[in-house]
DNA sequence: ACTCAACTGGAACATGCATTTCAGTTACCG
DNA sequence: CGGTAACTGAAATGCATGTTCCAGTTGAGT
């Protein structure tokens, strides 16, 4: 579909382009491991060139890999969406989001400066669906109405992904975060 | 002194060694050079050997440059912890910090993971001075009690960080974060 | 079974980088 | 002035990485 699809591939193909995305999905979650195209095979079991052929570069199978892992927190945001305190939904979502940075940590780590397709799309979406939450809690007086929806999500974007990239993980780094986020957004005269 | 000091050098190579550092320092300050070897060398007008062996290799090269950026910064940090209000002290350090981030975009974008030992001496005096500082406005009532100043300087240096980082530099961001946190450091019941 | 296009992977290649080499140059001391 | 050790920088080296080549292998249609 949006990389090379199943079409008329021979079983083998089908297999091995499988396993290369498995392998660098694993590798995503492991702090300091090299994510060379190199490790990527060695894990897969595959040789190089196949593991590159596979995706049609490095890049296409990283976007892969990261957006399959994106998918179902985009997915769980926008369910999110539903519920009725907006503002409670909001800090459910950061601590999910933050577990899940510092679960897959060179997600962040390895991937700054490239232009992935499918994960730039999923991106936008949960920016769009933070943004909702922000404006929702608004409506609902949680949340103070004096700062742009727009500036306060790529504030919350920003930070909440420098507080997942702490080494290590620190449940109490990002208890403060939620803390001082939450009540740093609530009406300053409440 | 940290680097091999000017002992029995040879005027050119005096002189080479802080066209190299002035090189660097200038391309420290513009966002998307490459900060190569070769490009410092290019800016200094010297060869690549030559930028190399001034300083024992690339990392001291950028380790002095870093840190002759940073050593202003961490003074007037430390002036600014003789201030009255230390809440606003700390708001007006960490306004200049970004600003000072966002003027040497390079600084953080292409050193996360080296060790620098001047530098980071001078970001441990820097962390050190934002602490004291949380500790001044816990005393002083304007900071809220239930956080470890530890944490707390922890969550500050990398939210600033992340919010220093992007691209352009946004005042509106700017300024959301520091109401957002320093409304969120305030006592929960204030 | 037979065929052959698709596929594989080790090796060669390309690229970008820091560092070292070395023949030539130059500052500095006497 | 010379002599010489320090210094210079273009080129060579080393290294890590992604990508492509190609001779051999294999899935799948007949």
């Amino acid at each position: 579909m949006s990389t090379p699809a199943e079409g008329g591939r021979r079983a083998d193909a089908v297999r091995n382009r499988r396993l290369a995305l498995d392998a660098a999905t694993a590798l995503l979650a492991e702090p300091g491991s090299p994510l060379t195209v190199e490790a990527i095979a060695r894990r897969a079991g595959l040789g190089a060139a196949t593991v590159v052929r596979a995706f049609g570069g490095k890049d296409a199978l990283l976007d892969a890999a990261v957006s399959g892992l994106l998918e179902p927190v985009v997915h769980r945001a926008g369910r999110l969406l539903e519920q009725d305190d907006q503002a409670q939904a909001l800090r459910t979502f950061l601590t999910e989001l933050i577990a899940f940075q510092s679960a897959h940590h060179a997600i962040g780590d390895q991937l700054d400066g490239l232009t992935l397709p499918a994960t730039t799309a999923l991106r936008d979406e949960l920016v769009r669906v933070v943004r909702e939450m922000i404006v929702g809690a608004q409506r609902d007086g949680t949340v103070r109405t004096d700062l742009d929806p727009a500036v306060t999500t790529a504030l919350i974007g920003r930070t909440a992904y420098a507080v997942a990239r702490s080494q290590p993980a620190s449940p109490e780094l990002t208890d403060a975060y939620l803390t001082v986020l939450m009540d740093g957004l609530r009406s300053p005269n409440g």
